[in-house]
DNA sequence: AGTCCACTGGAACTTGAGGAAT
DNA sequence: ATTCCTCAAGTTCCAGTGGACT
């Protein structure tokens, strides 16, 4: 039997765990909560729009309000659907109705029959939506057609605040007596905090130090998950070396890790043209669309059509992965930093 | 200050995969 | 089996844009 020398817990440190208080959002919860409450008496809530950096808390704040609110209340349904992958009108009522127990068969079902379905729930029971990445949902209609329902409190969740900018005016007025909440980055310090709650419940006392954990946040530029991340993959690493303590060299090395992991997991998600295409970019600095398709079409053996290629590209930006600058003729594409 | 035209992205259509019903 | 439905992802077509070049 071996005996670990740092870490106690290894489910506190992952991001996804989800500690019973969430520390510095004190106020963003109270507002969350207000905002929800009158539907457990049966009036309108307010819909809300949360936005901010990545590893702020967002859709995990979200998740717990909505989560102490059903404990209070049984009968209210609640649903989550992530806009990341641009799911179609069909996936968003499909996942929602799934996520209040009510069984739909994928195939033969029409999307009408779904949204049918939604509503006559929506009318027998109060309902709490989160929508996270909604700046990615495709179809605005579902956008629309989710602010008609009276009794389901919406949440929407996406990095930035203006979302709605680019959608059809009929969307906008729809939203338009929404709660904007906005998580900034977390402090240093209150990442130190952050940090502290895991090392409590997950590491052996003093396996770091709180220098140790001040270098992790001062890297992590705000970003929680990323924090969190790095902490986890520097007890995994001492421990694997038989530590009793996590050194500086193993958080520098461990936040590098990390970084690169939050860029693999979204490149896991591109198919293999998209990959050719963001290798071709990897080579230069800078590329004007057209040299880029040019010479991505020099190594592909059956390139898809030209508007493919742009849906890509938009694709790509969409997850983070590159930056474009300019307008129509003189476009430019490179990786992001 | 006007025309040209390379590039963008919306819309309509096609294809292929996959589940359900018969 | 096969028929009937769905959706995602790709293609074709094309109007609209806004730099480039007179």
């Amino acid at each position: 039997m071996t005996r670990n020398t740092v870490i106690q817990d290894a489910r506190v440190l992952t991001a996804d765990y989800l500690p019973n208080r969430m520390l510095h959002r004190g106020n963003e919860r109270q507002v969350i909560a207000d905002n929800l409450s009158p539907i457990l008496e049966g009036l309108p809530p307010i819909d809300m729009l949360i936005y901010g950096p990545p590893g702020t808390g967002k859709t995990a704040m979200a998740q717990y309000v909505v989560d102490e609110l059903q404990k209070h209340s049984p009968n209210l349904l609640s649903g989550f659907v992530d806009g990341f992958g641009q799911p179609s009108r069909f996936e968003v009522y499909y996942k929602l109705l799934r996520d209040m127990n009510e069984f739909v068969t994928r195939g033969g079902t029409s999307t009408e029959e779904l949204v049918d379905k939604f509503e006559e729930k929506a009318y027998n029971a109060p309902m709490a939506i989160v929508v996270d990445e909604a700046d990615q949902i495709k179809d605005e209609k579902v956008l629309y057609d989710l602010s008609r329902f009276q009794n389901a409190a919406i949440i929407l969740i996406a990095n930035r605040g203006d979302v709605f900018v680019d959608m059809d005016d009929r969307i906008r007025s729809s939203f338009s007596s929404i709660d904007e909440i906005r998580f900034k980055a977390y402090a240093d310090d209150e990442i130190v905090d952050i940090l502290k709650d895991r090392v409590k419940y997950g590491l052996r006392d003093e396996a770091i130090t709180s220098s140790g954990l001040k270098i992790i946040a001062s890297k992590s530029g705000g970003d929680a998950r990323v924090a969190i991340s790095t902490l986890r993959k520097a007890a995994q690493k001492a421990e694997r070396e038989g530590l009793e303590k996590i050194s500086k060299e193993i958080i520098k090395e461990s936040f590098t890790d990390a970084v690169k992991d939050n860029r693999s997991i979204s490149l896991k998600k591109l198919n293999e043209d998209q990959r050719k295409l963001y290798d071709v970019l990897k080579e230069e600095k800078q590329l004007p669309s057209a040299k880029l398709f040019q010479a991505y079409k020099q190594e592909a053996e059956e390139p898809p059509s030209d508007r493919t290629l742009r849906r890509y590209m938009k694709k790509m930006e969409a997850y983070g992965l590159i930056e474009s600058k300019g307008s129509t003729r003189d476009r430019k594409y490179s990786l992001k930093s």
